[in-house]
DNA sequence: AAAAGGCTTTAAAACGCTTGCATTTGTTTT
DNA sequence: AAAACAAATGCAAGCGTTTTAAAGCCTTTT
């Protein structure tokens, strides 16, 4: 009643070749005379010969998979991101082992360091605060690393994302040349880079090129969820705001309903422009205008770019920033 | 300039004991002299020293890790699932290889095959089309399964749902009790068991216990998307359905807005229940009436069954049904 | 004080595969 | 036909752990 599993060395034997010769066809390994080959290749599938890949990893020091850490895969600007890093791992042959973080940066180290024990080829961050502990076992493992979605304002580990500032400079100077004096900047956590910094640059800029003053009471910090939204409305209303950029989706629309169902119209009574472009931005009424960025490239091309730096290939720049777009739908006039 | 990882050999040496110690000491085994057990704990700590996996994979069979084969982790029905079961696969410290297959039978079997050669200890699967090739695949590897959100008519292989017959006949009994004479109903691949199956049948018995007659015109066999939604209504509105039943959130709200731009007005003329109640359901205007069903429990269940599958634990019934509900929201009169 | 046991600890054999090096076989040259 | 060289194949040493059987070391018993 045991495993009975078939080992290298079964099939060494059946097809009376050496276990060397057998990894060789395995691993497509071109000095093989083709006659052999073939001879190996039946009898794998007589035996129905599966290569053992904890074994192959332990002699290859290879395990042809990537870990992926995400702040929660339920939200769907992660998943987004998460489906191109899964389609381009699977294009290269890697596998992802996916793991929850809630941005909570004692679950991150967790998962990191079991990550590593697993001995991953390499891992993919999603996250926007990158604590020194963290920065400091990434340095310290050989294993590749890169950014999706997420910045490092150290600009030291390699990250594809979009250029925040820009996007949000812009959304918001287009919020002022329909008029609006006053335009709220709601986001997530201000101790985030992305949003501390990035984000809340890109909302200054705009406004100092536009000669509006920047004023503290617009700035909305709270968190990335649709309750947080509807939660929010009031505390905006109350000011004199006429227009928002929001940081997330989810955020967005639950500001938006919450602002409907208090009977605000849009965009007449009130504009949003938010982020991320997901597809929770065609499901509101109305529909919400948008930075636009390439959520599933964004993680594609970080796969990618991990591809090569688990090649140890030269890379040229390890920043890379994707364009993004604006567009308008309901919820802008 | 290698890679100088620190084996449990260097930590033997150092702490002049033999590697079987160290290995006791790593996996809590009781049998070690406290003095001892400090004395290579010391050393661990100060060497650095993290197992390697991989070669404890090889060692013992076991990898601690599960496959996790998703039909695409961007729909929030499965990514809330998704997140059930890694929480639960980390409180069993387990890790989850996620594989998105958008539920083609293909890249299942591709992506079966490549877990199995990873030695994962056990696979949840989400699906709702169990090939003939997958059966066989999952009755040939002793490899613990267990089905998540995906119904196995045949009841062979472990699983955990809820009772999608009753929940689909409560949903259409309550809309006929509203009044509605003629329900569509409206869902994916009436192939799949859970559509073409469960589903229909409650649909059915709703139908007759009513006295109803059951009208093939007001099915709709369409697939599981927001734009699949708007695109049925015209459809719908040509029947004269005056409610329907979804089998899918991003499909019921693309219904609902595509009839909502039509100027149809909810609910007075138009119900709709849904069936999975996602976070999407509270994020429409006018939220969506929903059946109900505890989607981060039926991950975290399916995971917890497996753990038990794994560890070789008698199960008394394999075929989980967790409770549903309806929730009336403003989708329904 | 020798015999009996119970803990601890060690030695060494797996685990299933990759890979550098040696060897054998086959093909060209001369 | 021998010498050279290239192509195939085989050998065997790892890879870093776990685990079983055996050995040591102490206490207890008698």
């Amino acid at each position: 009643m045991e495993k009975q599993t078939i080992t290298i060395y079964d099939v060494a034997r059946e097809a009376s070749v050496s276990m060397a010769t057998v990894s060789r066809v395995v691993n497509g390994n071109p000095n093989v005379k083709p006659a052999t080959r073939k001879k190996v290749l039946e009898v794998i599938d007589r035996l129905d010969y599966r290569p053992n890949a904890v074994a192959r990893g332990l002699a290859s020091k290879k395990t042809t998979t990537v870990g992926v850490i995400i702040p929660d895969v339920t939200n769907i600007y992660f998943s987004s991101l998460a489906r191109g890093i899964d389609d381009v791992a699977t294009m290269y042959k890697y596998n992802i082992i996916l793991a929850n973080s809630d941005e909570n940066g004692q679950k991150e180290l967790q998962v990191l360091n079991t990550l590593l024990t697993k001995q991953v080829d390499g891992i993919i961050f999603m996250g926007n605060q990158i604590s020194t502990n963290m920065r400091s076992e990434f340095a310290r493992s050989k294993t590749p690393i890169v950014l999706a979605g997420s910045v490092d304002s150290d600009e030291e580990i390699a990250s594809v994302n979009i250029d925040y500032i820009a996007a949000v400079e812009e959304a918001v100077s287009t919020l002022i040349r329909h008029g609006n004096k006053r335009v709220a900047f709601v986001t997530g956590n201000m101790d985030q880079p992305i949003n501390g910094l990035y984000r809340l640059n890109g909302y200054k800029k705009a406004l100092a090129k536009a000669g509006l003053p920047f004023d503290e009471k617009l700035v909305f910090e709270t968190e990335y969820s649709y309750k947080a939204g509807e939660a929010i409305w009031p505390e905006i209303k109350a000011t004199d705001a006429t227009a928002a950029v929001v940081g997330d989706d989810e955020l967005a629309i639950g500001l938006l309903n919450g602002a409907g169902d208090d009977n605000a119209k849009f965009p007449d009574d009130f504009e949003i422009i938010t982020s991320n472009d997901s597809k929770l931005t065609e499901m509101s009424r109305p529909k919400m205008s948008s930075i636009t960025q390439p959520l599933y490239d964004i993680g594609a091309v970080a796969m990618r770019l991990l591809t090569k730096l688990m090649n140890k290939e030269e890379i040229e720049n390890q920043t890379i920033l994707l364009p993004y777009g604006i567009v308008e739908r309901g919820t802008t006039k």
